[in-house]
DNA sequence: CCCTTTACTTATCATTTGACAAGTAAATTG
DNA sequence: CAATTTACTTGTCAAATGATAAGTAAAGGG
């Protein structure tokens, strides 16, 4: 097997899932956020609790502008601060409850719009997507 | 299986085929375009020719912003609008010399860090690899 | 206890990106 | 051939994003 040959089938494998996740995406966000602020909060809903310094190295965010952009979600209701006991310089973000509703809907749609991506696959099918994930997972998109 | 589980699984996986990318990528571009310039270009380059129309459709922009966006990569003398004979309203975009190169080495640095991170797979990983993309390509991220 | 580092904030500015209104020119259609 | 549609352009504006300088407050280390 020939590894550029396999590099090629990567390349057209990510586009493939950039744009399947577009379609399951789109429009699955509040408009009353920011692509880059929902992306934040699908972080944190992930991760939860999480500090600024997390956000800012997984989301690459510079320090200021995460800062800035968890100001607006707080402003807007959306997570809540908390000051670390331990560390009184950390801080401990989570989902406000505002915040959990949104994200619960727009994962809600997301996954609607996915099952009906794979209505028409078979029990067998299933098994298949799913050993072939853990496969590429364990192989190829690990850590 | 439980399509719940599943869908968990596949967004668990999404967000790794992301990172992988993020980092197979990252810099790889020219500090000269901005990144969806540089998102053009590479659609460009794996179906050149193409039409603004389709950048546009493909690249989620809108026609104007599409235009904006060729102008200055034009300027950049980065690709080359070729006006087409039969329908004179339509333009084809192709990748210039000076594109072809620049795209060369940006996708030169990706699969440069893709065999790095495939360097200690075995033959019947490279397979087992090969086999799963197949499955998920056919099975999930169909068109 | 000073000095340095860490975690985060504030302020500011430039660039990029997105959106819309209006326009041109060629093709198509009735 | 007039009216409509298609393909693309130009101009303009606002919002989002990125980058940098400077600052605060707490923790850690000699």
């Amino acid at each position: 097997m020939d590894k550029k040959a396999l590099f090629n089938k990567l390349v057209q494998f990510t586009t493939s899932v950039h744009r399947v996740t577009y379609e399951l995406t789109k429009d699955a966000k509040s408009d009353s956020i920011s692509q880059v602020q929902y992306n934040i909060l699908e972080y944190i809903a992930v991760s939860q609790p999480v500090t600024p310094s997390e956000i800012s190295d997984c989301q690459h965010l510079s320090m200021p502008n995460t800062s800035r952009e968890l100001r607006k979600l707080s402003e807007k209701r959306l997570i809540e601060k908390i000051n670390d006991t331990e560390d009184r310089r950390k801080q401990s973000i989570r989902l406000s409850s505002d915040g959990e509703i949104m994200m619960k809907e727009a994962f809600a749609t997301i996954e609607s719009r996915f099952l009906l991506r794979i209505q028409n696959a078979s029990k067998e099918d299933l098994e298949d997507m799913e050993r072939a994930i853990e496969t590429l997972q364990k192989k190829l998109f690990h850590p």
